[in-house]
DNA sequence: GATGAATGAGCTTTCATTCAT
DNA sequence: AATGAATGAAAGCTCATTCAT
């Protein structure tokens, strides 16, 4: 049973962009090698996609898209809150530690992108981030959580300290346990600095 | 007495990059484009820096290290440790909300290069996350923060839940305040959000 | 049955380009005049050479293969080693008389290199040395020629001579016949000028 | 008392001139890489010299001069025309020999040039070659000559050979002395081949 | 669908030359 | 006369994209 509606060279493409991406960076990375790194001919890559750009983005919503089915599979409604966050950011670590190429794409070539694209992963980030503010909805209705937060705001910055936490850890050479950082992590989220 | 070594054109050349970066993106501005805003000849551009790249770079260093002057200058030793961050989200939200070319290139452009230039960029961002350090180790020693987590993590945590703040009101289209939200930020650095 | 292993197009850039660096010569011969001449896209050159550069050395190479061949041909072993000598200046003579863009840039283009680029073209002609080195030897095996010359030089002496010839024939504008220079040219390099 | 009507500045930027260009070659030279080794400012060249190429005719037409000077005086008429003619090859391979800079630029550098600069060489060394036929009608008229060939030819064959075993004793990275080829040399000349 | 040769627009960088001081 | 900062034209080369096969 394959769910895959796209032919295998739509994937052997993106399969292929995502290690030459992860190798040399979006904008040095020419199409030819992907073809090549694809194993298909240069002007087969647009019949799958549109411009170079587009393999990008399109590499992003699919990686991204596992990665939120990966996060639904994780979750399940006995969590609590806490533990719901907690499993957000063990799957977002692990995932990405698992996955260096998938980290650098991530991380860094994404980022280099001009603000219409960076629009556009923002609407992809969009389920990612429905997810923790439903986490977040949920522990201000059971209790857990405080009440008197902005949701909005405190998704950015759950989102954005973790991924500070992964391109730090990537830009330093990965000399240490990316996973390890979850619980400290979590910790800072629930409870914050002051003593 | 003026503490400026360089000469005028160096920074003519650097305001008009950050002008044209702003406008086109890093990729998207030749170099011609910034010699014409700069009023200066294209061959100009190239006494004062070796290669284009070297245009970002130096405009990095030069704006971090206006903002890093402004922090010192914002801080002072009578302020509690909770007081000092708090003016440290300020001067951060308020900058790069008064100087949107500025918020531009640190948010977009400048994460538009390659490994290599994001490690030079993490090193030139070192004084800056030095200055974060010290107030959680200062907060830490006269007992206004628990002393139980990493400062190093969460330093990362706190700067990159800034970073994603700052990057997620830019994209939005500056619909609202940013420096509205440095109250609501510090709160959750401080408290968390566990009730 | 042809004997020509390289496309129709790599033949055409080098026939544009030995007229492009005969009217101009080679610093002053653009890349694109080149492909325009050759009836091709400006890209489609770097599709056969890797750098202008080896147009150059290319054209010399084939240039100087279908002269190699041309002597080869011309030559027989029937022939008395003066008789082959002798061949061999008319065929030098002639055929750069019949071609005079080849003339050009064999006498004055090819001669517009650096150091690295005489040696790769000294190699090149080694085979056209040693064919008149063989003469030498075979004279001087046969007892037509002296057997107390070196024959490294003379093989020197007497090329540079019948470049000499060409060059001034070349600058002088053509004024003259050049083939009409074999037989003093032979005569002197057999009996010299001593009375 | 100094002969020289010339300022200084004029012959250091000659001087410059000749080793920057044995060492780069001529179209690899910047004009400004010339004034550092002169010792002068960038546009100082310019009150001297029309345009680069002027440095690089005047620095032969220098150089050329006092290599005559040295043949006259290294000339005198008791000798007989054989003599006067080794005289010449000795004082040829010499110089060049002696003066490794001034022999890359006259074998490789000033061939760097287009047609038109290639006649005013051809030119400036006229007073050479006048002096070889001079030395050729001289040996003619008293007997040790023969009278049967043809003085402008085989002057073009005499310095043509002589070039050549300069340039190839430079391009092999001088390995051998290149004045133990004087006497060979002469005895091609005068004898000729044939047994 | 697949190919890959061909295209040609586009851009960084160099460097001879100028000219205000 | 001397300077050297500034100029800006010029060109080699790359590579995303096309299209005839």
């Amino acid at each position: 049973m394959t769910s895959s509606k796209k032919p295998d060279k739509y994937y052997a493409i993106l399969e292929g962009a995502l290690k030459v991406f992860a190798e040399n960076g979006y904008h040095k990375s020419q199409v030819s090698r992907i073809a090549k790194e694809a194993g298909v001919a240069d002007g087969t890559i647009y019949l799958y996609f549109k411009k170079k750009e587009d393999i990008l983005t399109s590499l992003f919503q699919e990686k991204l898209g596992e990665l939120v089915e990966k996060f639904t599979q994780g979750l399940n409604n006995q969590m609590t809150a806490k533990e719901a966050l907690q499993k957000v950011c063990e799957i977002h670590f692990s995932e990405l530690e698992g996955n260096i190429h998938l980290a650098y794409v991530t991380q860094i070539e994404l980022r280099q992108s001009d603000l219409d694209l960076r629009k556009e992963i923002g609407l992809a980030l969009k389920r990612y981030i429905v997810l923790i503010e439903n986490i977040l909805e949920k522990g201000k209705r059971d209790g857990s959580f405080r009440t008197d937060f902005d949701v909005k705001l405190v998704r950015l910055l759950i989102f954005g300290g973790m991924d500070e936490v992964v391109t730090s850890w990537l830009i330093s050479g990965q000399k240490y346990s990316l996973t390890a950082q979850v619980i400290p992590t979590i910790d800072f989220f629930m409870k914050g600095i002051e003593s």
